[in-house]
Parts: structure tokens; sequence; C-alpha cells
DNA sequence: CAAGATAATAGTAATGATTACTATTATTTA
DNA sequence: TAAATAATAGTAATCATTACTATTATCTTG
């Protein structure tokens, strides 16, 4: 993987900020460094960079949000205002936490796991 | 909400199906009862269905599944066959009865709560 | 520091899932 | 039965994302 100023701006972008913001947003932000910097690049960077876990995606909505904070973190998405904010929990006591003391209404628990089953297994 | 037969069929198959199917399998399903029904006619019924909470729609992988079952439940999905379980588990732990009891590889924990943050319940 | 190899880019076209539109048909209600 | 209107089939439009291609920038190696 080359690093091109454009590559490097994207990541920065991404790494300077707390938002999860969407391909979109991080567009028009690089335009201001890199005005004539096209669309497509971005969304291939945003690509590399997933590959190669320099950022995370998360899709919210049926929208990609892009994610600097690689450390084990949850999320709160409020369908209000939608920011989707960082959570750090302890799994036993993460309801009481996001009711009590941050103050936020759960309508929805999300919860998902990703891997690989057990017939799937079996068969390599 | 009248009842047709395109949305007596398309409520039918998702209820008697456990395979959190997406619109174009429903689609290909429902035309082996309905040969000429539309592509268009189907959105628009997962679309209300799902906004009168009779089905449950969640966004796996950029594409959206639906699910008849609406208990509250998780899931497990299969990065390599793409099969997405139903799960029944007691938060405790539900991590010990996906791998030692179903024996499922957890590659990824996907854990988001929605709701209103406490920020939006202060303007209100 | 060249110069060749090739990864990355800008610009644009294509894709694919979903939604919108419209004239026609089916269902409900009285 | 007939008026009111929700739903439909068929098609066009939308929108995020990906693919394509000729050109440019970056890396490597002597
Ligand atoms: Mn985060
Ligand atoms: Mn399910
Ligand atoms: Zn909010
Ligand atoms: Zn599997």
């Amino acid at each position: 993987m080359r690093y091109s100023k454009q590559r490097k701006e994207i990541l920065e972008i991404i790494k300077t900020t707390n938002s999860h913001p969407t391909a979109d947003w991080i567009y028009e932000r690089v335009r201001t460094q890199i005005p004539n910097i096209s669309l497509g690049t971005v969304y291939r960077n945003l690509r590399q960079l997933v590959d190669n876990d320099l950022i995370h995606a998360r899709t919210v909505n049926g929208m990609v949000h892009y994610d600097g904070n690689l450390g084990d973190h949850q999320h709160f998405y409020c369908t209000d205002c939608g920011i989707l904010y960082d959570l750090d929990l302890s799994l036993e006591d993460f309801v009481s936490e996001i009711t009590e003391n941050l103050g936020h209404v759960i309508h929805e628990c999300d919860l998902q796991f990703n891997g690989i089953c057990n017939s799937c297994q079996q068969e390599q």
C-alpha cells in the first residue's frame, strides 16, 4: 500500500474525528484540503483502509459509518438526532450504565455476532 | 390497511420461513404463487409490514433481511455460509453459549442500542 | 539520482437495491 | 350496488457504491 496525500488526508480526517462520519461527509471535508479529489478516490481508500484494518466500518440505517477508534467498544445510536455515541461497557451492567448513568432511553438492542458457524467448521 | 392476496402471500412466506430472507428471495418465492406480481409491490408491502410491526427488518452486510419472529432474540451471522441463525440468550452467559454449546467461532460482536439520547430528551 | 514497474488518481460510466410515479384494478363501506 | 380509496403492475428515478480507463504519482533498485 503506497501513501498518497489523498490517502493520508482521508485517514487523518477519520482518526481525528469521533463522530463516525459517512463517505459523503468525508468527501466534503477532504475537498477543503484537496479540492479536486474524486469521490471514487474517497470510496476506494475507505475500502482499502477497512481491508487493512486501519479503520472500521459499520452500517447504521443503511448507511456506512467509519470509525477510527479501533479499540473494542460498543455504540449507542440515537434515532432522533442520529448521533452514534461510543460506549465502553462491562457486559454485566451495560443496560443500567446506559439508562441510569447516561440517561439514554433504549428502544432497541441490536446484538449480533459474526464468525464461522459450527457446520462450516466441520467442512474444513 | 386492506388485505390483498399479494400482501397475504408475502406475510405468509415470511412467517413460515426462519431463514431471514431478503426482498429478492421473497420476490422469487411469491412469483411461484403469483407469477405477475411486481417487485415494487414486494418492496411496498415489506415496508408496510415493517411499519405496522408485523415483521422485523435488519441489515446484514448492506442487505436487508426480514424476520417473522417478533420475539426478543439475537442473531449469529456466519460470514462463511451467510446463514443468520436465531439465538435466545441470557445476557450473562451468551458468549459461552455460542462458543461452547453451539460451537460457533466468534470473530465479531456487533452490539448496538437504539433509542433517544439524554440530550434529545431534554429538548422535549 | 535516474528509470522502469506499478499502485493510485480523476473523471465518468455502470451497478444494484430501493423508492417514486401513474394509470388501472381490487377491496372496503354503506 | 356504487362511490371512495387503497393497492397493484409496470416502469422510471434515485442514491450509495463500484468498475473502468487513460494519466499521474510513488516506490524500488541499480
Ligand atoms: Mn465508535
Ligand atoms: Mn431472527
Ligand atoms: Zn439524540
Ligand atoms: Zn456457516
